[in-house]
DNA sequence: CTATGTGAATTTATTCACAGCA
DNA sequence: TGCTGTGAATAAATTCACATAG
């Protein structure tokens, strides 16, 4: 909305556009503040940014990605993260072949530089690793000073209880679905 | 669990395993039966025959996947689906150097053939084109009678109110860290 | 003895209704 | 007049404690 112009938006319309009611928007926004202006609505401009603050996106956070298959090629070159300030500013494998090459002005290192990760102010891992491999990496992450993990192998991660994991399993995102289908 | 061998579980451990509490992990399954043994626990194999039929997947459903790109092609090689009864059983795209060829042994079609989707008993979609053309592939998606829809387009989609749409947007996922993450 | 299932108590979240501001 | 912010009322979810079944 920010692009396309529009000044502010009632909490009316942010519901109808998210699937929520007005008290609702209302509400939330007012746990954290006073955001909104009476008779006109939430300034578009003002309420990114706000939500931002709140979600500690307010910060540039460099990210690390592990495993530079298939996966991982596109997780790198998918440009949606910008807006959110995330910075893919590393990429490791374990394969010699890939090893040295560029993607992206990305140059993809050995994994053994993972260690490097606290030094370049890096605190964000994202996991394409085989399966196999995600609890190995995640160690290897969480021993680099990496407080933050994205993990897209089908698996749980244990790792100490500071450190917040987020698992995305496209799986079982599809498997949402069948529950709200009618039946055929 | 199951494939490990292990033949039950108490809702002690399934809380440990899942960050959750004992008496939450009971409740919720007591909403929908007792499926427990008291004294013993649940039953692995049972339980998971039980939560299937709750999600509803316990029938097999057909996927097609429109949009054969980088991320169309990394979906389509992913097994992951099978455990929960989806057999992507069809691709399409618009790009006539993509028609006709063969991706783990389903030919890409042309998007136009999405209206043969109903006679093929085909009734989930999963977008993986840009977002530019998410919504129109959406719209043919649902003119072809698809019920549910995984878009993997980082923009909302507007359907009916009776089909059920799952957008997966991995840099929202990314977005949710910073917020847990200690101030670095 | 062990671990489930569940009413009751508690806590949390949502909705409502409206005072008050632009 | 239009829409926010918010106490109060309502609804929902979670936790607890324990009777009960294997």
């Amino acid at each position: 909305m920010s692009e396309a112009g529009q000044q502010s938006i009632s909490s009316q319309d942010l519901a109808d556009f998210l699937g929520a009611n007005p008290p609702q928007i209302r509400k939330d926004f007012s746990y954290f503040g006073d955001f909104g202006t009476p008779g006109v609505g939430y300034k578009v401009e003002n309420l990114a940014k706000q939500i931002k603050k709140i979600l500690k996106l307010d910060v540039v956070h460099k990210a690390a990605l592990v495993g530079v298959g298939n996966l991982g090629s596109v997780v790198m070159a998918y440009q949606g993260f910008r807006i959110y300030g995330f910075d893919i500013a590393a990429a490791f494998d374990i394969d010699s072949k890939k090893i040295g090459k560029k993607v992206n002005t990305i140059t993809i290192e050995n994994a053994s530089n993972i260690r490097t990760l606290k030094k370049r102010k890096i605190d964000i891992g994202i996991i394409t690793v085989p399966r196999g491999a995600a609890q190995e990496t995640a160690e290897a992450l969480v021993k680099a000073g990496t407080k933050g993990i994205l993990n897209f192998s089908p698996c749980y991660i244990i790792v100490p209880k500071k450190i917040k994991v987020i698992t995305v399993d496209i799986a079982m995102d599809l498997a949402r679905l069948p529950y709200y289908m009618p039946a055929s």
